[in-house]
DNA sequence: GTTGACGATGTCGAGCTTTATCACGCGTGC
DNA sequence: GCACGCGTGATAAAGCTCGACATCGTCAAC
């Protein structure tokens, strides 16, 4: 699923332009981008909750070489699913 | 951030009403709770990508009792940040 | 205002995390 | 709509963090 996909749904469920959708999608994103950027958590109750998580994380690795690279400390976003999303039924990763 | 303030900013950047707002909102949402449901992979190109991986998860913990309960393998939700997600400023999770 | 999902605790195991490169698919510009 | 640009995937290894169950309280959603 691709962003087009998201506006086409917007689009069939409400009477708003294709236009608009796309702009609303953006604004979502955006909003989202702002937010975890901002080290700030999001909840949304029926669907998931993005966390923002300050990592201490050490060493890394280069798989072409095998070298071990240091890795300076930085942020990482953790989104958890909500109820709903372990209640659909789990599908084995179709393509 | 709450679904309000994403509704809130899309009302504020389009021309759409708040129940238009509200309905675009749901609908992304729901559109990426079928897609992940569906096992599929949702790609937002500058914001990041979900996609479903299955899991062999072993065992779990009652925190109350300390006793091993058996975890049935499912599907776990995975999101990885996109490029701008990465270049925002590292917050130090403010609440 | 009410309902109910989400958080945290706690332990133990498993998964996620990092970097890098080539190639391909997806997004965006024209 | 097509072509180009570029973001994304996979691998690898070691370290560190999450995950899940269960219950009460809080706060988001309706």
């Amino acid at each position: 699923m691709i962003k087009l996909d998201i506006v086409n749904a917007i689009v069939q469920k409400t009477n708003v332009t294709r236009t608009k959708a796309e702009q609303a999608v953006e604004t979502v994103f955006e909003a989202m981008k702002t937010a975890l950027g901002g080290g700030r958590r999001i909840e949304l109750r029926r669907f998931g909750v993005f966390n923002v998580k300050p990592r201490k994380t050490g060493i890394g690795r280069n798989p072409r070489t095998g070298q071990q690279v240091n890795i300076p400390p930085g942020k990482a976003v953790r989104f958890k699913p909500g109820k709903e999303l372990q209640t659909l039924p789990a599908a084995s990763a179709k393509h």
